[in-house]
DNA sequence: TCGAGACCTCCCGG
DNA sequence: ACCGGGAGGTCTC
């Protein structure tokens, strides 16, 4: 299977304080792009998309499946949303990559605007984030997230790429080669509904996801009406290419009134294997929620060592009033993309950019003795999924820890609160649908 | 409500 | 060489 339709090389105007890709690429948000001789690669929406970058541009071209192929071998399956037209003149206007990647990078946000909102709301942020500028939150889309963030629990992100690159290679559709590497599309819900998939996804080494993905796949293609994962979205945030409101179903409830992030996070709450953190991975990263904030255990920590919240929380776990509460301490101090700024410090406080953190600090001694030099742009990629070692945090985790630890009681209180206020149906909300979930199985 | 354990696998450090 | 713990959690009791 020779042919692919390759458009030209074409730019957006960027800066990389708007858009770093390397580090927004590979900061656990997409498990699926890869990096060939210095350019990134990834199936979107039934083509590839190529990336580099430069200083004040972002440089992309599209690389089509070949047109007119028939049924290729393997499963041809819609791509998750909406299948595009395949086999178009590549170089004709009427290509949508454009409009695709600005929403796929949600470029209408101002990064720059939001990051001088949280430096000046939050010495910890300003203090961080000059090491870590251009990231921001992608627009995926929300099956692929919500199956990516399935695999995540309980799993480091080399091992998640793997599982996501052996899902796309056995059940997503063939869509081209870059320097003789395969690229599949994300396969949608119907082909991961079969009865053998939990079996085959067992042997591929998923381990206990595999009944997840499974289960969450036949909820989402025949227990939910078409649309449903769509109709989550944000309204307020510009949808990937499908126009939201075009599924006219007339059922009797389910056409209700237009969701809100607590709405959309409690449904996600339905599905197997989905619990608050992989629903907030979901609603941030694939819904448009920009206010989601998954708390996993890094954001934990930082919440604790950075925030002094939550000291002398006792239990191993998060509990579900404690997860709340520190998704609302953090909405408080960043406001609406409050999901945004917490990827930034999240990045920040990942093993696998420990030396750009580092490389940061010294480089802020070496501008005082006046020496100009702004790199740290780009880490090198470590062998793809070696995770180097960071002990480059030692030095800093003590003296923060050293910071005196008197307020306990702070956090219990906005804990306590935060869970007054408005949680009480979210929380009885969250308990029905773990009935309900529970009663299904 | 809350808190333990178990759960698949891989990988790293002692 | 062998082993215990952790990895961007969730489910069950």
């Amino acid at each position: 299977m020779g042919l692919q339709a390759v458009s030209d090389w074409r730019k957006l105007p960027l800066s990389l304080a708007e858009l770093c890709i390397d580090t927004t690429l590979r900061c656990g948000q997409s498990f699926r792009w890869r990096k060939i001789k210095d350019e990134w690669h990834c199936v979107l929406r039934g083509r590839i998309i190529s990336l580099r970058q430069d200083s004040d541009h972002l440089h992309y071209r599209a690389t089509w499946p070949e047109p007119t192929t028939g049924p290729a071998p393997g499963p041809m399956t819609p791509p998750p949303s909406v299948p595009p037209a395949r086999g178009k003149d590549v170089g004709a206007e009427e290509d949508d990559t454009e409009s695709l990647l600005r929403s796929y990078f949600a470029l209408s946000h101002s990064l720059s605007s939001l990051y001088k909102h949280w430096a000046a709301s939050d010495a910890n942020f300003a203090r961080r984030a000059p090491a870590f500028t251009g990231i921001r939150i992608l627009n995926q889309d929300p099956w692929e997230t919500l199956v990516a963030f399935i695999c995540s629990s309980n799993n480091n992100i080399s091992r998640i790429s793997q599982m996501v690159l052996k899902l796309c290679a056995h059940y997503g559709p063939y869509i081209g080669s870059i320097e003789g590497e395969p690229f599949h599309d994300f396969p949608g819900p119907e082909v991961l509904s079969g009865s053998e998939v939990e079996a085959h996804l067992r042997q591929l080494g998923f381990g206990y996801r595999a009944k997840y993905i499974a289960e969450t796949a036949r909820i989402v293609s025949s227990e939910k009406p078409a649309g449903w994962l769509l109709q989550l979205r944000n309204p307020a945030c510009a949808a990937l290419g499908a126009p939201l409101s075009s599924l006219s179903e007339g059922d009797d409830e389910t056409a209700a009134a237009p969701p809100t992030y607590r709405t959309a996070h409690e449904a996600l709450l339905q599905l197997a294997g989905v619990g608050p953190k992989v629903a907030d991975c979901v609603c941030l990263m694939g819904l448009g929620w920009g206010e989601a904030v998954p708390v996993d255990t890094h954001v934990w920590q930082i919440a604790q060592r950075d925030y002094n919240f939550g000291k002398g929380y006792k239990s191993k776990t998060l509990s579900k009033t404690m997860y709340d509460a520190v998704g609302d301490h953090f909405r408080k101090i960043w406001g609406p993309q409050a999901g945004w700024a917490q990827s930034v410090l999240f990045t920040a406080n990942l093993k696998s950019f420990a030396e750009q953190a580092s490389a940061a600090k010294s480089e802020a001694v070496v501008e005082m003795a006046n020496v100009e030099r702004t790199a740290l742009v780009s880490p090198p990629l470590s062998s793809d999924g070696g995770t180097d070692t960071g002990q480059v945090f030692g030095s800093e985790h003590t003296t923060t820890l050293r910071t005196r630890s008197g307020s306990s009681n702070l956090a219990m209180t906005m804990m306590k609160q935060s869970s007054d206020t408005r949680q009480g149906d979210e929380r009885s909300a969250w308990r029905a649908s773990k009935r309900r979930k529970t009663a299904a199985t």
